[in-house]
DNA sequence: GGTTTACACTAGCGCTTGCTTGGTTGATCT
DNA sequence: AGATCAACCAAGCAAGCGCTAGTGTAAACC
């Protein structure tokens, strides 16, 4: 078996499968539709992964670790201002749940089906990546941006966001920099003229 | 079949099936699951319900319409200022959340289950709800409490309410009340010293 | 040149699924 | 007293499920 290894392969593998689980669920994803999708059959996909289970972790850890990245490196990227921080979260945010847009719904819909050990190992990744979003919350307030209580609002935040999967048409006439301006907008009383 | 008749008990087996939807997901949630937790054997479900997803439709139905009455009467009841109606939207809003709380996580999570035809005449119900909080937001708009796009103001805040299923302790010591409180003044600028 | 490794196949086991069938019960109505 | 009817049960069917076992094969390695 293939478990630990990160093989171009199954890192195909596993983009196949995030579409699949978008489109039916995970339940009613059978591994013969994976197979299928894949191109193989049933039997070789325990080839490349323990059990289903792995192949729903494997999504959403790629998702998950991609959204870190891009977040580390828009803050690093980004000015120092407040401001400027909280729009680069913001802004990468919504790219990545554009760019890998599977993984993430994914992520947000069939977490509950994770088996107790991953859920562990992933929640991990989750809480690292829900930290920068407090801490760039926090700076804003400490910068007199915004106001309010700092749990409340990076969980409103992060839900006004989050939420942007069930109705956001990338086909559209509105860019996910235009989101993210508008909703950095919403919260921030200073824009009046 | 007890199909059109909305029965006491047919309620109460409503009520028991979205808790258990909730703790394990509508796919995962067998007809003999459902059947002992109502007390009954998995073939006399089918005298209630002509299938396992109109149960589903049947729990969905439920949440969506107390939510729909609840907002209106809110709006009846509060003041006319456009502050004091976004205000008691969002209290309606997360009250519903509470109180109902298993119908709504059902809704939002298991929405995609349902099939065409149920979801064709249930998606009327939640647009009335939505074209509520529209109208609402218009209003603020207009009054000039708050700024911004129509439709994507109205998504945020949505996103942002709906999310707190994912977090709110209903034990711990914020009130739905609170909660409505701090999201309407992070969204409008007025309340500055 | 022989052995190992990666990847795929065929075949099917054991179990669970949603749902059906045919029949029983006890209360209510006439 | 007989008929009706909602509510339930026991038994099981056909289909589909995740997963395993054993095998084949071409490339990679020593």
């Amino acid at each position: 078996m293939n478990v630990v290894n990160e093989s171009p392969r199954r890192k195909e593998l596993t983009r196949l499968a995030a579409h699949l689980f978008v489109q039916e669920g995970f339940d009613r994803t059978t591994v013969r539709m994976l197979a299928q999708e894949m191109g193989i059959k049933s039997g070789s996909l325990f080839h490349h992964f323990r059990d289903k289970q792995e192949i729903l972790a494997a999504v959403i850890e790629e998702g998950t670790q991609n959204a870190l990245t891009l977040a580390r490196q828009a803050l690093e990227e980004c000015d120092d201002s407040a401001e400027a921080r909280l729009h680069a979260m913001a802004r990468a945010h919504l790219q990545t749940l554009l760019t890998d847009r599977n993984a993430h719904v994914v992520a947000l819909y069939e977490w509950r089906r994770l088996d107790a050990a991953a859920r562990d190992h992933l929640s991990h990744l989750r809480d690292a990546y829900e930290e920068l979003w407090e801490q760039v919350i926090d700076e804003a307030l400490a910068a007199g941006l915004i106001h309010g209580d700092r749990f409340l609002v990076s969980r409103f935040v992060m839900g006004a966001l989050n939420w942007t999967v069930r109705w956001y048409d990338p086909e559209g006439p509105r860019k996910p920099e235009d989101l993210a301006h508008e909703l950095v907008a919403m919260i921030t009383p200073s824009a009046r003229p």
